[in-house]
DNA sequence: CGTGAAAACATGTAACA
DNA sequence: TGTTACATGTTTTCACG
């Protein structure tokens, strides 16, 4: 992939992932574009898929999941057969918001939200109850996020 | 905030934080409502915030920022009147992605992104000179990433 | 009150120079 | 690329259940 970005496109990608509803009037605007440039410009970000996706971002409070743990998993190494299986169940775990997979002492990094914590105990059961390969595993509850986005620097640098 | 959300209020909302581009006449047909029925729920979620924002998630290998960076931040305790100023670096920063507050040993949790070890060392090394009360840090690389969304849960659970 | 249908409106898309 | 014409989607209005 060599989409070779310029000054213009970082500047409308950093708009587009603030606010991606706004008009393209309004990003040719604030970027000295024609409309039909910017949408020229964001149907060939989106077919080379430097803009991979538009989502909403909901409300957590409002759906009533106000948690958010940060938890590391310890895996047992000695079952590489039942990795995929761990991914898996991540992956189709809705309350899993993200999961890394980490160098250092704890394999796994997961960020899972929950609605109280008894919730968020009851899904952890069944994590270790449906993956013999989960040695042990730590929890740390966020109390506040200062930031909690996907967004990314795009100038040059 | 009481939105009262419904049945098809919760599965619009499963649609749009998945594609947020797609027209309110195909969240009409998957859900069996009109298309105007489906914009009116839109704007209903959207005034009450609980959608939050409607984002362009890019990507990050285009964007030439591969890596990911689990950082843990230990504070001094001492020193309560830079805490704000820290939460400000935090935010301030784009490399950094997520920051959470959290219980246990460490205080702070990032999700930092980079394009090389060698900024984000760089990175890591102004956040000490600039932040007199980080006590010590610990980086784990993310060597893969199972899931990295903003997704939640929608049903009623 | 929320819905569906049809209007007016804005936006996005595709041609042109 | 900007401008124009065209298609698509959104917002408003209104009558209905």
């Amino acid at each position: 992939m060599q989409p070779e970005l310029d000054a213009l496109d970082r500047r409308i990608l950093a708009l587009v992932q603030e606010d991606a509803r706004q008009p393209a009037e309004r990003i040719g605007q604030a970027v000295g574009l024609s409309a039909s440039a910017v949408q020229r410009r964001l149907a060939r970000l989106r077919e080379t898929g430097v803009i991979a996706a538009e989502v909403a971002v909901l409300d957590p409070r409002s759906l009533g999941r106000p948690l958010v743990m940060i938890v590391d998993v310890e895996l047992e190494r000695e079952r590489p057969e039942l990795l995929a299986a761990f991914r898996r169940w991540l992956a189709a775990e809705p309350a899993v918001q993200q999961a890394w997979y980490v160098t250092g002492e704890s394999d796994y990094v997961l960020v899972v939200t929950a609605a109280a914590m008894e919730a968020y105990d009851a899904l952890m059961q069944r994590l270790v109850a449906e993956n013999a390969n989960v040695r042990r595993f730590r929890t740390r509850v966020a109390l506040g996020a200062v930031k909690r986005g996907l967004a990314l620097p795009v100038d040059g640098a």
